[in-house]
RNA sequence: GGCGGCGUAGCCAAGUGGCUAAGGCGGAGGUCUGCAAAAUCUCUAUUCAUCGGUUCGACUCCGAUCGCCGCCUCCA
């Protein structure tokens, strides 16, 4: 089955053809950086770079892009209240994006474009809409005027009449019509601004995702996504400046997540009920939260709760223990590579499960229970009490078809980095020999008040019968 | 009011017009183990919000009702 994705342009599942039959050009809006990201700000972030990772894995060659937008209101707010330059703000709270991007195991985009880098670009897409009768000037603001463009409100299903009518949008009577949005703000005293054709003055929010899109990846691209509510008018908006300039498709597949709901609300900054990612990676670790995600389908809105991180962590453990489980037995089997056919066929068959979810508007709930199935299947040949060759080979093609998977789904490292620290490492180690020889005199109650104490301390240990091993463990 | 989406076991969550409605977490019992942990085996929805309709047949399609959420204002 060929790879398809819900378009919210047309409210249906498409098969995706690419623009560049073997690309993929893809889109991401990304943070406005005025405060640490919230875990619901993950999302986005995640699902995508899981999305991307596997666009590369099905052999497309994929360009990925992400704006950060780096002058704003939020960020002017911001910097007044604490007394700094605006550019102080976005840089920092841009180097905590990134780093917090790198914690979340996110590969990064190809490119991270910056509002204020592409100011002359801005200023030359809002002079080709003005030129074309789509925008004007008013005392050195810009507006675009909706009305002359007809595919206005086509995103999002809505009309401009009856958006009109509605009562929440703010009447600016400068305006030809109270749904034309701002493309140049024009500088109020202080504020940081840049020159341009129609005086001092910083670019609105919706024109440099049109701008940094044509630029990086052309004027009609693949993949645009982001959170649900950035349908309108975000994005609303970047398809009547981008098309309204260029005359051609802005983008072939809108892609749009679900939210994350806290108590039944939008998790959000402006409601206070947030977390940031950053705080909840002290205590997670940054495959649990992706596997959270990958549990749900994402387009749903999802709760947020301790509980279910942890039944996330649960559950991730459960493959990260049959991993090391297999590596255990697999350790000191010498066997010659040749492969099983039946083993191979049926691996096979689990395997294209798996590519089956994932192809289908990257059901990652559906195929991460295709990875269980594999975990249950290797545990099954574990608990035997002997194994034959083609149990070997089974478990050897299990363990690798998983890693093969992990190059997009990022979860395992899990393992890895709850050894991260050297001398903790190596003071664990030296408890456990003692351990060991306690064990062998039957010395029990050493032996466990050892076993205990660590497990105090969230070190957990597990005995087999050739070896102990151990892993950092957050209890509830 | 308009637009979009959702309601599947104790919890999370896939899914299909028709064989036994995935998977995970949690729980119960048995096995294994010095004890733990892990693992394994068995059990944990005669039923998919409610009510109608279409159909030989619907949880899956259509309509209505109830409930929940998002957007319509900055917002992932």
């Amino acid at each position: 089955m060929a790879l398809q994705v819900y378009n919210t342009l047309t409210n249906k599942k498409e098969e995706v053809v690419p623009v560049t039959p073997g690309k993929i050009t893809m889109y991401l809006c990304g943070p406005t950086v005025y405060d640490y990201f919230h875990i619901g700000n993950a999302r986005p972030f995640i699902v995508y770079d899981i999305f991307r990772r596997y666009l590369k894995y099905r052999g497309y060659d994929v360009k990925f892009v992400m704006n950060v937008t780096d002058i704003d209101d939020k960020i002017i707010t911001k910097a007044i209240k604490e007394a700094v330059p605006a550019s102080e703000v976005a840089g920092k709270y841009t180097n905590a994006f990134f780093e917090d991007l790198e914690k979340l195991g996110v590969e990064p985009a190809d490119e991270y474009p910056k509002a204020t880098e592409n100011i002359n670009e801005i200023i030359a897409l809002i002079e080709r809409l003005i030129d074309k009768g789509l925008a004007y000037q008013i005392e050195g603001d810009v507006y675009y005027s909706v009305a002359k463009f007809s595919g206005y409100g086509k995103l999002s299903g809505k009309n401009i009449e009856e958006l009109k009518s509605g009562a929440r949008i703010e009447i600016d009577a400068r305006k030809k019509n109270p749904l034309d949005f701002s493309l140049w703000k024009a500088a109020k005293p202080g504020e940081p601004a840049w020159d341009s054709p129609w005086g001092k003055g910083r670019p609105g929010w919706h024109i440099e995702c049109s701008v940094m899109s044509m630029k990086y990846l052309g004027e009609t691209i693949d993949i645009h996504a982001g959170g649900s509510d950035l349908v309108f008018p975000h994005h609303e908006n970047e398809i009547a400046q981008s098309e309204g300039a260029s005359g051609k498709p802005f983008v072939k597949y809108w892609m749009h997540n679900g939210f994350l709901n806290i108590e039944g609300e939008k998790m959000s900054k402006s409601l206070g009920n947030f977390f940031t990612a950053r705080d909840i990676m002290k205590k997670y670790h940054a495959s649990v939260i992706r596997m959270f995600f990958l549990q749900k389908h994402y387009k749903s809105p999802v709760s947020f709760s301790e509980d279910r991180i942890l039944e996330s962590q649960n559950a991730l453990e459960r493959i990260i223990t049959a991993m090391q489980n297999i590596d255990i037995v697999l350790k000191d089997i010498d066997f010659e590579d040749n492969d099983d056919q039946k083993v191979v066929e049926q691996i096979a068959g689990l395997k294209s499960e798996f590519l089956k979810n994932m192809d289908d508007d990257f059901n990652t709930a559906g195929a991460m229970s295709n990875i269980f199935d594999l975990v249950k299947e290797a545990n099954h040949i574990l608990s035997k009490t002997s194994l034959l060759r083609e149990d070997y080979i089974t478990l050897k093609e299990i363990r690798a078809i998983i890693e093969e998977f992990d190059s997009f789904l990022g979860i395992l490292s899990y393992k890895e980095e709850m050894h991260t620290s050297v001398s903790e490492d190596s003071l664990i180690s030296i408890l456990l020999d003692v351990r060991e020889q306690l064990r062998k005199e039957k010395l029990w109650n050493l032996s466990d008040e050892i076993r205990d104490k660590l497990a105090n301390l969230g070190v957990e240990i597990k005995d087999y019968p050739d070896k102990t091993i151990w892993m950092k463990k957050i209890k509830s």
